[in-house]
DNA sequence: GTTACTGGGTTAAAAAAGCAACCTGGTCAT
DNA sequence: ATGACCAGGTTGCTTTTTTAACCCAGTAAC
């Protein structure tokens, strides 16, 4: 199961890490837009071509971070436990995030990461992009969530509850709080927001259904 | 007249050094014919056909620091100003690397080198193809003093009595004495051995004949 | 209102590197 | 002596990277 390490792919991730390095501690020093791809590539040591080849666009040199989580809340659901729903799981793996400080929960002080944050969510580009992935996201759970109406439905809504979640986190931390001092807040409001969304559906839907 | 700094050119650099340094630090370790090309390559993250792309040889890995010398009694010969003879430049050559302890003169004592001499002069393959780079060398400078056979014999007496001039150095060193202390010495030994050569030519072979 | 520059992104050709398989010459068992 | 193995070195093929040139959109200068 070990993927094969041979230099190729070492010296690839390596690349890969250089740019993504490069791009993102420029982004933060001087802005997205004061900052080109041929700065990014001189500083990485890359040419143009090879930047582009690892990262399709200017902005994905920020959001992979956000698309190497893309399909994840599918994984999740088509990965849960025989006789738990899908929310259930979603829950669970949701939690487990906001336990480990995962930086998708918001639920994160470290300095580096509210200023990644910050990049984000203050540049129109990199938000308006960002919400194309989660569109991705959300058509890959409706999908592994069944097919028709329904599920598009619901997979809307479990994406929009934990995109408020994540944000509302962050909001706090912006505020100057600490991420143990949050957490509990954060796990209450996360229980909550499941549990409403069990309420919409009925829970009804099971494993093996 | 600053050489063109591309990428490419960058990264062959570091490959190149790379190359050599994994080499000679694995050779100083444990010596010479206890580590394989493989272990170099590996160490310096490189494939095998690579390293041999840059060394075409095994040995060549340690005297490719000989070999960036190599012709360059000759460019001094032809790079003399006018007014000097070739004996008077190659002098002064030799007296500036003594003055800078440049490590082809045997005047240095800092660890490291004298280590490397010592892998360089205790592996016999490795004393064998040094001797192959000072006959190119002595070729080269054969060409730069003129043509016919008393060109070559000067050539080799040269080449030869800095041979032994950096042998009696590097001995000197090796017996635990310091650089700067021996340096008197050294400068007077290249006084007497060029004083010799001098006496020998008649010093009649001018620039500009 | 062209002209010219800048920045994101692409293309084609050539250099460089990786990989696997091979050749050769030694050494060491059986 | 035969066969297996290892180390130095090579070969052919594929993948990756560089290079330089180009396209297109905005925008500042004249």
């Amino acid at each position: 199961m070990t993927e094969p390490t041979g230099l190729r792919a070492r010296k690839k991730a390596r690349t890969h890490d250089a740019i993504a390095d490069a791009a993102i501690s420029l982004f933060l020093a001087r802005g997205f837009d004061q900052v080109s791809v041929n700065d990014i590539a001189a500083t990485a040591e890359v040419s143009k071509p090879t930047l582009f080849r690892y990262f399709a666009t200017k902005e994905d040199l920020v959001l992979h971070r956000f698309a190497d989580h893309n399909g994840e809340a599918a994984r999740v659901v088509r990965a849960r436990q025989p006789g738990d729903s899908p929310l259930t799981a979603l829950h669970r793996h949701f939690r487990a995030g906001l336990d480990r400080h995962d930086p998708v929960t918001g639920l994160n002080d470290h300095p580096e990461v509210v200023a990644f944050h910050r990049l984000v969510f203050g540049t129109p580009s990199l938000a308006g992009r960002l919400t194309r992935y989660l569109l991705d996201d959300e058509e890959a759970l409706a999908g592994a969530l069944g097919p028709g109406i329904e599920a598009r439905l619901r997979a809307a809504q479990v994406l929009a509850v934990q995109r408020v979640l994540a944000r509302t986190n962050w909001q706090k931390i912006a505020d100057g709080r600490t991420a143990p001092e949050v957490h509990p807040e954060a796990v209450a409001d996360a229980d909550q927001a499941f549990a409403q969304l069990r309420s919409g559906t009925g829970g009804t839907t099971h494993h093996g259904s």
